[in-house]
Order: structure tokens, then C-alpha cells, then sequence
DNA sequence: CAGTGGTCTAGACCACGGG
DNA sequence: CCGTGGTCTAGACCACTGG
């Protein structure tokens, strides 16, 4: 007897071909379409939003979405915008806040530097599609990126620039990755509610050829926008 | 005005110092205690849910959870006992159907052996306090345990028998993880529904010693009781 | 402003698990 | 059997978004 899940599963059906972002029935109309309550409607659309194939937003409507595979391999380069391109979507990066500030100890036990050493304080935050998706900082020693504020004007790439202005190729050194229910400041950047699954991926880059530390990053990565798929060490064979 | 919220805001509060599996009040009691409907009382219920605090059951009741870190790193040895035991909670593993099968083309490949040598095929089922927590395939040459059927009446742990039995030290030679919507047929393993949210993990073990690779595994954990925390490549410094 | 999803009530019946 | 959570109705009002 459980209408929801059926009405659910006629849904995925549905929606099963149309392209991210298409608009599908609301509430109202999935009541009075399949001749249910409209708690039952909202039920399943809450069903489907679980299963994370659709998106619902307040006073706009319930629309299809697209996960992004964001891969993580000591072979992949670090790079957004690579990887939403790659899933066929549209990356963007917005600059939340850049400033420089002396390097705290953690980090630096990371990029094996003094504590203390000037270094870009990044926060920004990453659009799949025009949806928040990431939310995070970076921290960038003045030393391998002396003018990053300028940069970021023509860039939204931090892959980019770390390859123009150094010369470096950017790649993984060391990850480590969860996934735990996010915090009120980083809901609010992410456009979600406290304890939403997200992704949290630390890494450690280094530059390809010289093995130079370039940067270390910390990023909050929504779960329903990101599939996130880790490989630790090289594929075998 | 959202009642259910700071209902469930304060639930968080009071249960924060309990110890896993105690039972909390149910939905009616909780819409007695606060004065609002059941259903307000049930959205701050599904809200601790969904942060994964609680577990609830139908006809039982409303209990604290707790999730085991499960640490995957090149440095740390793939067995399930151990780490579930190194968060305080009881391990358990249940064999759900072993067999020897010809090796199937993914797996050799993996594992560097010819297609179709005897292999054994182990479907098992884990268990943190007796809450099914994980669920998957794992392969073993015969070559590496002739008789895995007979050690598994002795022992949980298949760290432990191939550590006996070849004198082997197994260790992640190769590790690949992502989390996903559970399909129906594992959901029923790990007494979850469909669409939840869980973690597949797939690993490639070997023995430190000599770097003979020992077995393949494949395994569903659920999110709400597994905290996975990803490692490649060694931790720096 | 109209339309969307979000919250909430009061009440009902069902499905499940344990004594 | 009882008490739990699961489903569902009918109806109401609120919060947010866009035009």
C-alpha cells in the first residue's frame, strides 16, 4: 500500500532521459495526477531528492539534477574545472576572499615551511551549472604565487595559474578524504542545511617535475552536486 | 516559526553525552513534551536521522547511534575487526555463501593471474553492535587459501587467516572508493532501503613482505554507521 | 502578485517487533 | 496484545522566488 514509493518509482522512469536542470511537476500536480493526498506527492519528490536525481528549491520548483564524478588519483591533476567540464558541465569559481596572512603551523607542517612565512588565504566557492557546489580554502605561500589576487582577476583556475606563473604542473602529492553532515558556516556558502552529506577533500599539491610543494587545499564538496571517486596509489597493472 | 528545528536542536543537545544504542522518546512523547503535532514531532526525529545521530526502527524504537572511523590508507592493514574494535564497538562477520568459481576476467586482471584458475567467491556480511554495517564479494585464489571455507569456521577476520595461513602481512596495495545511492539488492543485506546512502569500497590487497597480491574485495558500508576516511599515498613528513 | 516548496495540525489506519 | 515508527488525508498558513 505505499503510495509514495510507487508514485517514486514512476517518476525515476520519468525523468530517467531529461537533460539536467528540466523542470519537472510539482507538488499539486503530482497529487492531483496520480489522485493522492498531497503529502503522499511531497513524499515521493522527497524520495527522489534522497536518491539525489532531483533538486527542489523553494519558490522555483523541483528540477532534474546531474552529479558530477570528480576523480582523485595521484595520476589526475587538481583541477575544478577540468573535472566539471569533463561530466559535460559548466565550471565556475567565485573568490570569496584573498588576502595574505603568516602561515599557521599546521599548514606549514604540510608544505614543510616556517610557520609564520606570508601566505594567500583563499576562500572560494565553486558552481557546477550555476550551483553551489564547493566551498572551501586554500592556502597558497607568497613565495610560489607573489601576485594570486591579480591572477584570479583573469582566472578562474588555480591549476592555471599555478602552471603560468611557476611553470609547475600541478599534481596530488598527498589526499585525504570524508564525508561527514556539514556545519552551519559551510551550509550557508553551499546553499544547503546543516547536516546535508558533504564531501570534505584535504590535498597537498606538488609540482610534477620538481617535486616543489606547491599549495595545500581544503574543500567542502556537496554530495547530491559531486560523486566523488578516490583512488589511493596508481592503477594496478 | 520552525518548530521542528529548534526541537530537534535541543534532541541534539540531550543526547550528546549517551552512549550508542540507548533508546530516546518516541514521537508521541516527544509531541507531548513540546505541545505540537506528531508530525512536527516526526520531522525533528527524521531530522536527527538524517544527521545520522539516531537510528530508528519500526515497532522498536528511536536509538543513539554511533559510526566507526574506518581509516583507509596504504599504512593501515584492511581488516574490518580491527578497526571497528579500535572505536569501541563489537565486531561480527557472517559468511553469506562461499564457493569456489573460476576467476572472472575483472578480477585476474586485478589480481595478475590467468582468467578461470580456481578462486573462491565470499559473500559476507559485517556487523558494529550487531547493526549491519557492511556488505560485499571478496575474491581469494585458491592458490593463496586452499581451504578458506574450513578457516572461516574459526576465524572472522580474513586479515587474520591469510596472515596464518600464508604467513602473509596483508596490506592495500590498491584502493578505490566512492558513495552512491544503495540499489535494492544490498540494501536488503545491510537492512537499509533503497537510494540510502552508502560507501563502495574496492581494494586490492597484497603481502608486504614479499608484494604477492593475496585477494580483491568488494564492499558496501553504510554512511550512517562507517565514517570513511581516505588516505593516498603516505601521510607527508 | 501567483506559484512553488516548507511547515504544521488533527486524525486515521497500517506494518512491524516484542512480550 | 501493545507500542513503535510508517503512511496517508484534508486542510491551513508561511517563506521564498520570479515576474
Amino acid at each position: 500500500m505505499t503510495r509514495y514509493r510507487d508514485i517514486a518509482e514512476q517518476l525515476v522512469g520519468e525523468i530517467a532521459g531529461l537533460p539536467a536542470g528540466t523542470r519537472i511537476e510539482g507538488e499539486y500536480e503530482i497529487a492531483a495526477r496520480f489522485g493522492v493526498g498531497r503529502a503522499a506527492a511531497r513524499a515521493a519528490l522527497q524520495e527522489l531528492e534522497r536518491r539525489m536525481l532531483v533538486r527542489r528549491v523553494q519558490g522555483l520548483g523541483t528540477f532534474t539534477s546531474r552529479r558530477i564524478d570528480y576523480r582523485i588519483s595521484p595520476a589526475e591533476a587538481p583541477s575544478w574545472s577540468r573535472m566539471v567540464r569533463a561530466s559535460g558541465a559548466v565550471p565556475r569559481t567565485v573568490v570569496r576572499s584573498c588576502s595574505v596572512v603568516p602561515m599557521p603551523a599546521e599548514v606549514a607542517a604540510l608544505l614543510k615551511m616556517p610557520e609564520g612565512v606570508p601566505c594567500h588565504r583563499l576562500h572560494r566557492r565553486s558552481f557546477t551549472d550555476d550551483v553551489p557546489a564547493a566551498y572551501g580554502t586554500e592556502w597558497v605561500p607568497v613565495s610560489v604565487v607573489p601576485e594570486l589576487a591579480q591572477a584570479l582577476r583573469s582566472f578562474d583556475s588555480l591549476d592555471v595559474i599555478l602552471r603560468g606563473s611557476t611553470g609547475a604542473l600541478p599534481r596530488r602529492a598527498w589526499t585525504r578524504a570524508s564525508m561527514a553532515p556539514i556545519d552551519p558556516e559551510v551550509a550557508a556558502e553551499l546553499g544547503s542545511r546543516t547536516g546535508d552529506p558533504a564531501w570534505l577533500v584535504e590535498s597537498l599539491n606538488d609540482d610534477a617535475g620538481s617535486g616543489r610543494l606547491l599549495c595545500f587545499t581544503q574543500r567542502w564538496m556537496r554530495a547530491d552536486a559531486v560523486r566523488v571517486l578516490l583512488e589511493t596509489g596508481p592503477p594496478p597493472g
